[in-house]
DNA sequence: TATTAATTATTTGTATACAAATATAATTCA
DNA sequence: TGAATTATATTTGTATACAAATAATTAATA
């Protein structure tokens, strides 16, 4: 009569928790994100440069925490997409600046709104002080320097 | 003075964290997982298996939460490796049904003991009553049926 | 100053992750 | 029964993600 499939298995363990609802999490904002034709990690760069436009491509990778090597695709793809634009640092031939386009320029703002929305959504679903020590929870895992 | 690289940037997002925390907890365990070698992905595949030996594929998928295209991969590797292998299913000829090996099923307790390891090392830095309300709300979102 | 070190971004290789297309097999139903 | 539909796993294409190797440039130092 039981067709479940496995007692615990994994479901233990809380790093597989945690990637099971981050992708879950991430399906749900790429469903909407999919309207301006960007990911969520290409919306976490642009946001990053909608704080601090012409960032070092080394501290926009420090700044969005990703290694430099995925962010080098990442930003192929966001310049292919009219996101952003590489310029030669002119204090050092090394490295290069981030700019932002005009185009994400404009639509950096409705993209956070709508981010906010579906934070508001899943915020929603909890009493506040649970999701307040969810927060917190999170905020002391990744800042722990292990 | 202020050499800081942003105001905010992504990191008000709950989808950003939550990738940024997984990944880092991810990294975690493979830094032990790696003796076994073994990558954390192919962990909780391995943790399915034991839980029910020579589950058929679909419902394997189904019980570690990825997508059979991924899981195609996953098993090449794991078979590769002489963690698993596939036969073919008596009664359907399009399904497969995945085993351990012996290997595996030695290893397997030893992982696990590792993992709980791993996973009572993050739970310590934390309140009890905290970090249960964070596997709550961690619960709550890997079920929602959105 | 010339050689060595270190820094910066990219490339290459491997491993997830998922959507869409495909091949094979089982089921439905006309 | 035979054709259409459904189910199953794989393949292909795109996008992260990171380690290690590489190329170009700058900094350090002998």
């Amino acid at each position: 009569m039981n067709k479940e499939v496995a007692l615990d298995g994994p479901n233990k363990y809380i790093c597989y928790k945690l990637s099971k609802v981050m992708r879950k999490v991430q399906r749900y904002y790429e469903a909407s994100l999919v309207h301006f034709e960007i990911t969520p990690v290409q919306f976490y760069v642009l946001s990053a440069l909608l704080s601090s436009d012409g960032m070092k491509f080394k501290d926009l990778a420090k700044s969005v925490g990703i290694d430099g090597s995925t962010l080098t695709g990442i930003l192929d793809r966001m310049a292919r997409g009219g996101f952003v634009e590489r310029r030669d640092d002119p204090e050092d031939r090394r490295s290069l600046l981030i700019y932002l386009t005009e185009k994400s320029k404009e639509m950096g703002p409705d993209m956070m709104k709508l981010a906010e929305k579906l934070d508001r959504d899943i915020k929603e679903q909890f009493p506040g002080a649970e999701f307040a020590t969810f927060m917190k929870v999170l905020d002391q895992l990744s800042e722990t320097t292990d």
